[in-house]
DNA sequence: ATGGTAGTGTTACTA
């Protein structure tokens, strides 16, 4: 099965993109990140032509997660158990989706970004990681050899290895050692990432302004972690960094996984 | 000189 993730910054504009990546790199499951629609708006039609079955959830403009699969979907679930709300009044947003695919239970995340140090939405960051680690625990003393599939958009980049220049980061979020440690925790709770080693040097980011992309000053923030019976069947990875050319590119490329 | 892009939906907010 191969398995693949893309914070697509916008459905809509993008869905001639992500169709012709499925049709185009064999993808049997992606799970997408940054929709940016409701559930209503979701252009579903264009992947049920091209043989694939939509399970999505968005709830306004912002965030918005979504599992394309062309293989039977089931035990959908939004949001996971104890996920931490936002805003005023608090709410829940559209960050998380499960979903299983021929034995796999792949969650669709999307990481809040943080934004500042200081910002109250870092603190809902690290909540937020730290309300995963917990459910990712739960799943994993329930059944020690699911394989399960934490993938999306994390906003950390794990080492410094993973930005061009940490000494750009100095006191910004994505490298902070609190976010690390929440990942960490993930790590030590039994998910691995399971990319890295078939993508080194690569980045799945790069900002849209400041001429990131022709300088390849980006950024690896869009991770796939494994329970240990999902990272046992990982044969290889790939990032597709030509999705970031040209016109109407994403800000963020495809991470692709294959299972054996 | 404090540097600018993209998306949604509206003159702001998020990333």
């Amino acid at each position: 099965m191969r398995l693949a993730t893309w914070n697509v910054n916008s459905i809509r504009t993008r869905v001639g993109r992500v169709v012709d990546f499925l049709e185009r790199s064999g993808t049997d499951v992606l799970a997408l990140q940054e929709t940016k629609c409701r559930d209503d708006q979701f252009p579903e039609e264009a992947f049920h032509a091209a043989g694939y079955d939509v399970v999505h959830h968005g709830l306004s403009q912002w965030n918005g997660v979504a599992v394309v699969s062309r293989l039977p979907v089931s035990d959908v679930e939004v949001g996971f158990p104890g996920m931490p709300t936002w805003g005023e009044p608090a709410a829940a947003e559209a960050r998380a989706l499960g979903a299983t695919v021929d034995g796999v239970r792949v969650w669709s995340l999307y990481v809040p970004n943080g934004r500042e140090l200081d910002n109250p939405h870092y603190q809902y960051k690290l909540d937020w990681l730290a309300g995963l680690r917990t459910a990712a625990e739960g799943w994993l003393a329930a059944d020690a050899d699911a394989p399960i599939a934490l993938v999306g958009d994390w906003n950390i980049a794990p080492r410094d290895e993973d930005v061009w220049d940490i000494a750009a980061f100095a006191g910004a979020t994505h490298v902070s050692p609190a976010e690390r440690e929440a990942l960490a925790a993930l790590t030590e709770a039994g998910f691995s990432d399971v990319t890295r080693e078939h993508t080194p040097g690569a980045y799945t980011y790069w900002d849209y302004q400041r001429l990131r992309f022709p300088r390849n000053e980006g950024m690896r923030i869009d991770l796939v972690l494994g329970s240990p019976a999902l990272a046992a069947r990982v044969s290889g990875a790939h990032i597709d960094r030509d999705e970031r050319k040209g016109k109407g590119a994403s800000d963020h490329v495809p991470v692709v996984v294959d299972l054996g």
